[in-house]
DNA sequence: GCGCTCTGGTCATAATATTTTACCAATCAA
DNA sequence: TTGATTGGTAAAATATTATGACCAGAGCGC
């Protein structure tokens, strides 16, 4: 049916959605305090009890804790990489995703330069043995598809040699094969994304195998646009499918 | 200051948007009936008097009427191309403009092919006589430079010799001229972008000029895929500014 | 250590928004 | 002409939010 039921949002809904932006935009920062209950809800044109109520919501996902006679502070525990809260925070939050994309390809771009530059034969040796599985004709699920995807980015982090680099991207994808950002198996499950995603693989194998950081590079950002283009796709095929269903409901006049 | 006053959405403005939409995306149709207030403020789960409220608002927009005794219609006046109340309902959805410039791709690539293969050596040396005003090294405001634009490409569509689609792409454009999809002006203050977009009509110039439908066409569609990446760029660096200013302000500690 | 100020915490009452319910007039189909 | 369904209007009830007051905890200055 093209019409949905309507839900006003509640007023302490409004003001949760707000501080966690500030959370995640990183305005507020862990450990940080708030302005007084009576300040900021006069800041934010709510009555304190309004307030109150979404003080109480913030707290109970973990991103404030108050204090009686001392403030409302941000969590510190929000400061530690990838904490519950934070994960949960990034889930909500549609602008986390694009955000990862744009880091994880700067990030990613300088490890294949590295790995093109720094990597040991061994180093190369893995990539390529992961690329070869991934380009071989055996059938192969999108979740394995996704898994390899997983292993050769990694390998590929292994051999820039850079542990900082390393740990900081292992729990990111992490975060990645959780679901958080992205599911990313949807990506693998059309034919034409696979053979394009494979050819792009191909592509940062061949140039780290031959040492050329430049094209390493190059190769490893058209790879993460066309991922993010692929997102983006996805996004809008998933609210036209939306809207034809709302026309078909309409059409046949059901409830 | 990071804090904004927060306002929940009356009742009757979540009803006003949702059926906008309905009616932007097609699904209500000029003319069309919709269900009775009394089925309606059930599907949409709120009271008969919020949901007139919202078909009261609804009506002074010119998207609805309703006659007593009769029901409520979708306005007919819809039905007629860009009507006041449809270019206003553009104005005000983010969606229409990304769909704008889709169908504008695709037309425009059309009409340039065509132009290439159906233009009289008039229209080509009309065309060649806008492009060399853009190209004039003489001083000029943005503004004057997106009136250039808009000579140019109503210049490949008069070449097209389609009078359907010339009169059609008229008044699309004749809303862009006026802002309803996005201030154009934006994109042509930027020097690096200005410059970009200079080389692109050229290619486009050339093509047409050369009688070559297949550049044309691919030089078309490379120029509004990039003047719809600047619009999506432009929205993230408004986006930017206002998080920087919010962060700038929690610094300062300013209210 | 005490007093003052500011903080979070609690709660009763008032104001506003929305729902519920009832009724009237217009329109249409039988 | 009549009955059913429609839009139109309005009073009363309910839910949400605001206002205002008060209490207990914490921190700071003397």
């Amino acid at each position: 049916m093209p019409f949905q039921k309507v839900q006003t949002e509640k007023l302490s809904t409004a003001v949760v959605r707000q501080i966690e932006e500030l959370i995640l935009r990183g305005i507020l920062r862990p450990g940080e305090r708030l302005p007084s209950e009576r300040e900021l809800s006069e800041r934010l044109g709510v009555s304190r009890p309004s307030l109150r109520d979404a003080v109480a919501e913030l707290q109970g996902k973990g991103l404030l804790c108050s204090r009686a006679g001392s403030g409302i502070f941000v969590a510190e525990v929000l400061g530690s990489a990838f904490s519950p809260a934070l994960v949960d925070l990034f889930a909500r939050h549609d602008e986390a995703v694009f955000d990862y994309l744009s880091f994880r390809r700067d990030i990613e771009a300088l490890a294949a330069e590295r790995a093109a530059r720094l990597g040991t034969e061994s180093d190369l040796a893995v990539i390529q043995t992961v690329f070869d599985r991934m380009a071989s004709p055996k059938r192969r699920s999108a979740q394995d598809d996704a898994e390899l995807d997983a292993q050769f980015h990694n390998a590929i982090m292994d051999a820039s040699h850079n542990v900082v680099m390393l740990h900081m991207m292992r729990s990111m994808f992490e975060l990645l094969r959780n679901g958080v950002f992205y599911n990313r198996q949807v990506i693998f499950e059309q034919r034409t994304s696979r053979d394009a995603l494979l050819d792009q693989h191909r592509a940062i194998n061949d140039a780290i195998q031959a040492r050329d950081p430049s094209a390493a590079r190059t190769a490893v950002v058209a790879h993460l646009d066309y991922v993010e283009q692929a997102l983006h796709d996805q996004r809008r095929a998933d609210r036209n499918a939306r809207i034809a269903q709302q026309r078909l409901q309409h059409e046949a006049g059901t409830a």
